[in-house]
DNA sequence: TGACATTTGTTCATATATCGCACAATGTCT
DNA sequence: AGACATTGTGCGATATATGAACAAATGTCA
């Protein structure tokens, strides 16, 4: 296949670099080929290619990534205004309510965090801009699959491997569909630690100035201090002024 | 020049994703082009590319990245044990000490936030794992550079924009090696509104197992609250703790 | 321990895909 | 409309991927 407007080696080294992670921090060139399903021959060119740019290093069999990798993923935070924008916002909301507030967009399954403005830290997991989390338990994950078209959103769910994280965490797809609806319904989605025991948390969407939703808003509480009834009591007005405040603001 | 072991398109894929910052969201090919020195039919299959693969959208004219380009800098921050390993750290001297406790490596002539525990915001910016400061007006950054071979860190200091942030911004090269020199010396580094008037930090180096300089730990205050004399009274000790209790965690 | 079986990294020749150039087409100003 | 800048496209020269072959390292079992 020739396609000319498609840089195939580019492809492969892009894949190369997702194949580290969590559990495979440093991989030798057999790791990657297989990871990767590329040659063996072909792993070796894209990271020694990386290695010889600075993005890794190589101590003769393992390659681990370097900091310069972050330069990448710092391209979208600081050229995208988004997270920019909403970050001040979430400074004050999370102030104003004392709970930790965050906003993610969608990508593919995954919710991406882009700014966060923590209180005391409640979660076991860490999560900063560039965390990423499985949409269908998260709350601002269903407010934004409820934003899409119903079969988009059904799709998404069949490629996710509905894992429960918790005992209350929903991992029948009829159920969770329910759920988008009610979500899209009444605007909101609270979850009930479905991620981690001991965390409520409530999200709202937020749109751009043409209506389109692009991303969501959440708040996050320890389930010892606000029991998931009241989340939606205590803070959904300070969500909804939020986006829509924002809203004019985003295109 | 026909390198074997190089895959070039997959490098000057990685320059156009370099191509987006801070003042340059959105570009056209032909400012891709310009930005990376590659021919614009290059960058047009470049960034076609990374279109096609998700990493970028494209309204016919502009091309935006989008989320899924910080999976690549998530590879690291997941992949690499210092963050994870540092950050309950961070937490817990952030608690303790009342202030705002971060880690960072050195890229070049920038630091590269790896880890942070904020306390209420003091400086303008916003800073978060991912984020570069330029290593020379920066506490982090300092301890860094000294850890260095002097040869190393003038050329460092070479390569860098030596600007004025305020009017406390030590510029001069010579003046900056003597700094360095004392902050080898004494072990830590404090700044006293280099960056942004108003905040003082005061650094250690985070040594590994080996005693190899790794990555630096800090701790930033308003200068209201904490003049930069008093930095070093209240924080170094805390500081030294936590660096001393680490250092047999890194390899 | 020693011999065999696997896995791994590296090299090479060749088929194939990509690069960069020059030109055409389109879009954007004054 | 004319000038300018930007984008799209075919083609030859050049660089790259492929898969097999080999060497080195590693693991395995008696």
């Amino acid at each position: 296949m020739q396609e000319t407007d498609f840089v195939s080696g580019f492809a492969r080294g892009l894949k190369v670099i997702e194949a580290f992670g969590e559990a495979t921090p440093k991989l030798t060139i057999a790791d990657v080929a297989r990871a990767t399903e590329l040659d063996r021959a072909t792993a070796r060119r894209c990271l020694l290619t990386l290695a010889e740019l600075g993005y890794a290093d190589h101590d003769g069999k393992f390659f681990v990534l370097t900091p310069k990798i972050l330069r990448l993923g710092h391209a979208y935070l600081s050229a995208t205004p988004l997270p920019h924008i909403v970050q001040p916002f979430l400074d004050k909301l999370s102030e104003e309510v004392h709970q930790s507030a965050s906003a993610s967009v969608l990508d593919g399954t995954e919710i991406v965090y882009i700014a966060r403005a923590s209180q005391k830290r409640v979660m076991s997991i860490n999560l900063m801009p560039g965390s990423r989390l499985p949409a269908y338990c998260a709350s601002m994950g269903r407010v934004m699959l409820a934003a899409l078209p119903e079969e988009e959103a059904r799709v998404l769910l069949e490629q996710t491997v509905l894992k429960a994280f918790t005992p209350n965490t929903k991992t029948d797809p009829a159920e969770l569909m329910q759920e988008l609806a009610r979500v899209r319904d009444q605007g909101f989605a609270v979850i009930d630690q479905e991620l981690e025991l001991g965390l409520c948390s409530i999200a709202v969407p937020l749109t751009n100035d043409r209506g389109r939703v692009i991303a969501a808003l959440n708040i996050g509480a320890p389930a010892a201090q606000v029991s998931a009834d009241e989340m939606a009591e205590r803070y959904l007005q300070p969500l909804k002024a939020v986006a829509k405040s924002l809203k004019p603001m985003l295109r």
